[in-house]
Order: structure tokens, then sequence, then C-alpha cells
DNA sequence: TACTGATAGTCAGCATACTGAGCAATATCA
DNA sequence: TGATATTGCTCAGTATGCTGACTATCAGTA
């Protein structure tokens, strides 16, 4: 019988396991406290400033129920704030605060190292080659999942 | 700067993210209930009878905390059995039932199914690269986790 | 304008994953 | 043998991620 751990999926779900380790280690090296679904969503507030929810979940591929735990968690620590848009009633805008921004600044040396030490088992074709088809395959899976990476849309 | 979209990590979580919804779409629509966490963990234990629970996790790569909910699912569903060790009295034992093998062998197609959908953004041959560059990058990673894939001991 | 459908956000419930703590039992070694 | 360390398992707490349902609001149209 095939060996269960050389299925695809498998293998996605352990290097996945161990993405989340290595970033999480990295931060917390670095003195901060933040996951790597926080830091994402950080991050495109900061590149999108007073974008909405939905918006947000799109330009990262989350679920709208999982992102408004993310945004009170980012609230909580002061890292963003939550508004109600004026153009719209059912919205809220996103904001980045003084304190996210200087967040955000100081961790990017631990998550670049992040991503260094994920692919520190390959050359650097061979890492190249992995995201390239990484991106492929995720490319034409897009729509299979319940949050698919939506472009900019507006 | 650079899109954070981009990042190994980030393409870590959307492969997986994809993963998991083939996976249960193409085992819902052949009429089971069960996750890609409790296949495997189920088809573990048929091919390793008796084995205690550290062991199976290990052989999963899944951390002995999350085994526990994980087992008592499949033990709720009748698929498998956990009963008390004669050698060592902390240990369970864990079998799977009659009810369990029929499970795994008419889930099978669908699972295979899966893989398949996972991977068919790629020709045959980028599959197979993509597949042998996430286990180098992973057996480089194994241990940064706290749930590694442990060989066979004993 | 009144109706209908779509959209933004939240919530309850369930299933992974992990941290850290704790209990019971086993192993090891002075 | 007796103290110590280790191991197997569980539990409480937290953070994703999803399903499905619900409210409030908006948009399009008859």
């Amino acid at each position: 019988m095939k060996d269960n751990n050389d299925m695809p999926g498998h293998l996605a779900r352990r290097f996945q396991q161990i993405a989340v380790a290595v970033f999480l280690a990295e931060v917390e090296d670095a003195g901060f406290d933040l996951t790597p679904v926080q830091y994402a969503a950080l991050a495109t507030i900061k590149a999108n400033p007073g974008l909405d929810q939905v918006t947000l979940a799109g330009l990262i591929a989350y679920d709208r129920t999982t992102i408004t735990g993310v945004i009170d968690r980012l609230v909580q620590k002061g890292l963003a704030e939550r508004r109600a848009s004026s153009r719209d009633r059912r919205a809220r805008e996103l904001e980045i605060t003084d304190e996210g921004r200087r967040t955000l600044r100081k961790i990017t040396p631990a998550v670049e190292s992040a991503q260094r030490i994920l692919l520190r088992g390959l050359s650097a074709k061979e890492g190249e080659d992995l995201m390239r088809l990484l991106r492929k395959a995720i490319a034409a899976g897009n729509d299979l999942s319940r949050a698919p990476l939506r472009e900019t849309p507006v």
C-alpha cells in the first residue's frame, strides 16, 4: 500500500505545520507576539488603509468568519482600529495604528528569516521551483476553498 | 514592498487550505464524513494494529494533545477502538474495527481523487517535482515543529 | 416606492494545532 | 532499593478555519 505520508495532501499539512512553527519561533525570538495570520492581516491593512473586512479577507484568502476574530485580536493588541464606514453602514473600515506600524517595521527581519529557514533544506533554485509550483497549483485550485484569493476588486 | 502573498509561508497555508477543502468535498461526495486528519490516523492504525497513541502521533506527525480528540471521534464513529495496554498501564492500544476497515476500503477512490484534483494545475512532471521539493523541505524542517515525524521506533 | 436579492458582519458549533500543566506509571541508576 | 527522570495520556486555554444561520443594510427593479 502506498505510504500515506507521501500524499500531496499530507505534505501540504506538514509544510504548513513547519511554516507556522518557524514563524512563531522567529517572531518570539525577536520579542513579539504575532501569528502568521495576524501578520498578514496587519501588513495588508497597512497597504490598503480603510479597507473593509470582506475585502481584507479576499486579499489574503481568509474566511470572512475567521477574519472577525483575527481583527479582534489586532485591535485588542492596539495594532489596528475598526471604525464604522461612512459610506456603508454595514461595513467596518480598518486602519493600522502607529503602534501597528512600528511593530510591522521591527518584525520584518524575523519574518524574512522565517521564510529562509522554511526553505533551508533547498538550494536557491529549488526554493524558486517550489514556490513557482506551489503558486501554479494554488492558482488552479483557488476556487475550491470557501475562502479564495480575490484580486483587488473595486 | 514584496507581496506577502508570495512568501513561502503564505503559499504553505494556501496549499493546505485547498488540500483540506478538496479532501472534504471528495469524501462527502462519496457519502462519508471523515477529515483528512481522521483518515490518516485510521489508515495508520490499520497498518500498525495495537500501536499506542504516542507512536501513532509520531507516525503521522500529530501533536500528542491533538491525537486524543482525533481518536475520540474515530471511536465515537465506531471506526476504531481504544483499549488499555497490558504491557504498560499508561498506554492505550488502538485497533481498527470492521466498520473502520470497510470505510477505509470504500473511501480510497475519493482520497486518491482528492490528491489528483489538488495537483490538477500541474503536469505529471511538475507534480512529481513539487512533491519531491516539499519532501526535501519538510525533511530539513522536521524537528522545527512540536510534532515531528518519527520513523517507527521500537 | 415597495419588493427582492445580495452583501457586510457576527455568532454558535465543530475540528485541528499548539502551550503548558498535571497525574499515573515506568525506567534508570546511584 | 530508593530517589530521580522519563514517558503516556489528559486537560484547560488560545488561535485558526470551516458550516450554517442570522441581522442589518444596501442595490436593483417592477
